[in-house]
DNA sequence: AAATTAAAATGTAAAATTAACCTTAAATTA
DNA sequence: TAATTTAAGGTTAATTTTACATTTTAATTT
């Protein structure tokens, strides 16, 4: 390659779409940015890969410094290369989704952050650059992940109770499941444990809990991991529908 | 943010799974390099991504420019970016995937390749830079896809006999497959339009030519569009048939 | 303490899908 | 015309999915 330094002009960043589940909602992590571009915008926090930083270690690197979190597994979705995506010159960005549990862990407002907050998917409105696609695009991931491997638990607290998960479904896949179907199947794919413990304190009837059973992730034989979703009831999730990305 | 000019000493290229059918077998199209860094060395179709030039449409330029191959619909498949990748420096790499027909297209070794070929998957050996594992990535994603979305008619002629199809099937997802209930299956989703032409030339009985019908392509109601891949035959023991994969 | 409230837990039957399996048909070649 | 080769196609059993309603258990209210 005769002269190659012209390339070499570009900067590179990282996206971070954090979910979390929470009042029975899917919820993201944003961010208010301290300083240009976008000053006083919302944003999903992000930030420049470093010349001598691997680009999977750089997510979890800006993901901790704007708002705390750590230890946090990241899934790469999509990067993001229009032309003039980015005000400052010429910055190509990789979305990166991750999930976890509001409760155990606190985000803070860290360096060039002047605010965080969860917001609630269906609440979102206009983000900084191109986020709003970028979001798009994890979420639709995320629907098409959860189908296929047990990761919901990653959202839920250790012991959580059947109905609590079923909720988490009917949330993130915008439908509404049959409870004795959702449970029969939950349960014949044995990665549930049960602590033989019951909730506490709930003015009825109280739930047992149970906790996800990493050992016996074996790969459920025939279909998706949770591939059942047809049994909607056409209810409530009018806004959560009409998002999803078909085309 | 302060000072950012020192970001923007990063370089981005793109490379290129493109996979075809021809003799039975899954291949890749393969270059050997024209040009330092791995001069000599075979390696995906790939380059640098021009400054003002959209990320995905620089995937079609480069195959283009490398291979003369033109109006191929690529799709992104995964970002690789550790840091030295790159002998020449920081340089980000999105690995894209397309399927064609080897046999009505001419790829030629065009600027900076020396040689260009076709090369069964099970037989690609070392590539320049991380491109084996940029091709395992490609290669896992065909197979999800294919299991997904009706794409395998992208590498097959125009028409094509269910024969093909099936062998194309096997040879993508690595497994035997029955034929009455392959052929069943594809034909109950109506997407087959029957040409009432059959082969010709053949010593055998000819087979009926078929074509894909794009119309038709509302997403199958339940279950992936091929995700019976259970039904595996492992060849000699016909009778003794428990054979059927599991864990 | 009895009644009320709220969610938990549970089974069965019909429908749909998947899996297993083999014989006859149509062309070419020897 | 016999031999070879691949195409074509249908039935049954097994499994999976779907639809659906009542009873149980605790806390709270009266």
């Amino acid at each position: 390659m005769s002269d190659v330094s012209s390339f070499f002009k570009m900067a590179f960043s990282v996206d971070c779409v954090i979910f979390g589940f929470d009042e029975g909602k899917i919820k993201i992590l944003i961010i208010k940015r301290g300083e240009d571009p976008f000053k006083g915008f919302w944003a999903l926090p992000g930030n420049l890969v470093y010349l001598d930083e691997d680009l999977n270690l750089s997510a979890k690197r800006v993901l901790h410094e704007l708002t705390g979190l750590q230890n946090v597994p990241m899934q790469q979705v999509s990067t993001f290369g229009t032309v003039s995506r980015h005000p400052l010159g010429r910055v190509i960005t990789t979305a990166y989704y991750a999930l976890v549990k509001p409760s155990t862990l606190h985000a803070y407002a860290s360096s060039h952050v002047e605010q965080i907050a969860w917001l609630p998917i269906d609440e979102v409105e206009e983000l900084a650059f191109d986020h709003n696609i970028i979001l798009e695009s994890c979420l639709s991931k995320l629907r098409s992940a959860i189908k296929n491997r047990p990761i919901g638990f990653d959202l839920l607290p250790k012991h959580f109770t059947l109905s609590a998960l079923q909720k988490l479904y009917e949330a993130i896949l915008g439908t509404s499941l049959d409870k004795r179907n959702f449970r029969k199947k939950i349960l014949s794919m044995e990665i549930l444990e049960d602590k033989g413990v019951t909730q506490e304190g709930v003015a009825h009837r109280p739930a047992k809990l149970f906790q996800f059973d990493a050992e016996n992730t074996k790969p459920s034989p025939k279909t998706d991991f949770y591939s059942n979703f047809n049994n909607a009831k056409k209810i409530s999730f009018d806004h959560f529908r009409k998002s999803r990305s078909f085309s």
